[in-house]
DNA sequence: CCAACATATGAATATATGTTCATATATCGA
DNA sequence: TCGATATATGAACATATATTCATATGTTGG
């Protein structure tokens, strides 16, 4: 499983100054719920303003069922809120580092892609 | 499939001032590539400098072959690059994107998990 | 309370994905 | 050229995950 030796070449880097390893493993969950295109999708709307479900299904083209499991993962993550007003819910970003980490990602995207 | 009624309440945000929907699905590709700890691991080794694959494999504890597969889909992302001397094969951060996208998502953790 | 509407959720299914194993490619030294 | 080392890759397998369908929960008006 784990063919590898000692004594090698590159022994330079091995300040442990970086985040511990649980760390990344809620990094990486994290970035996970921002890795579907659905759930983008949502989050991307959410940053005009909150909306509710079934216009998020209406918007997004997609069933109802299949926008509240996502919504539930996001709200998980803690990156939507709800807020009942009668039979309806609306969404809203939780916080700013929401639009933040999307505009990170979104500024790669742009530069990377060629698009301009 | 699309239980869905036209006519309702909120009828607010619709400006399409956001990113098309091919955007948006290359930032879902973006943000999974960072959706998995391993590959969390290994850019946040490499936010120090670069690291050989054994090195890099060395720190994570894992496979030679693992750690290629995964180092793959980051150079395919655009997310590391290659620099080739002699049998090794240098690994390094692409651009400055990657450590902005990390520290956006860090950020949140922080803010949120109640770790401080 | 009951019907209608809005949302949430459990089970099932199909697809995507990470790791392992075996092997291929590439580079260097003898 | 041959053996050793470093990395890459294909196939297989096990696990994770997104959507759908059916149904449950919650809310309002009559």
């Amino acid at each position: 499983m784990n063919n590898i030796k000692k004594g090698h070449i590159c022994d330079a880097i091995n300040q442990s100054d970086e985040p511990d390893i649980e760390v990344l493993y809620d990094l990486s969950e994290l970035f996970k719920v921002f890795g579907d295109s659905t759930r983008i999708r949502i989050l991307t709307a959410l940053t005009a303003g909150e909306m509710c479900v079934l216009h998020l299904a209406e918007h997004l083209e997609m069933g109802q069922s299949a926008v509240s499991h996502q919504l539930r993962i996001l709200r998980t993550a803690g990156l939507v809120r709800p807020r009942r007003e009668g039979k309806t819910v609306y969404y809203s970003l939780d916080d700013d580092h929401v639009k933040e980490i999307l505009e990170a990602g979104l500024e790669h995207i742009l530069h990377k892609g060629g698009r301009f």
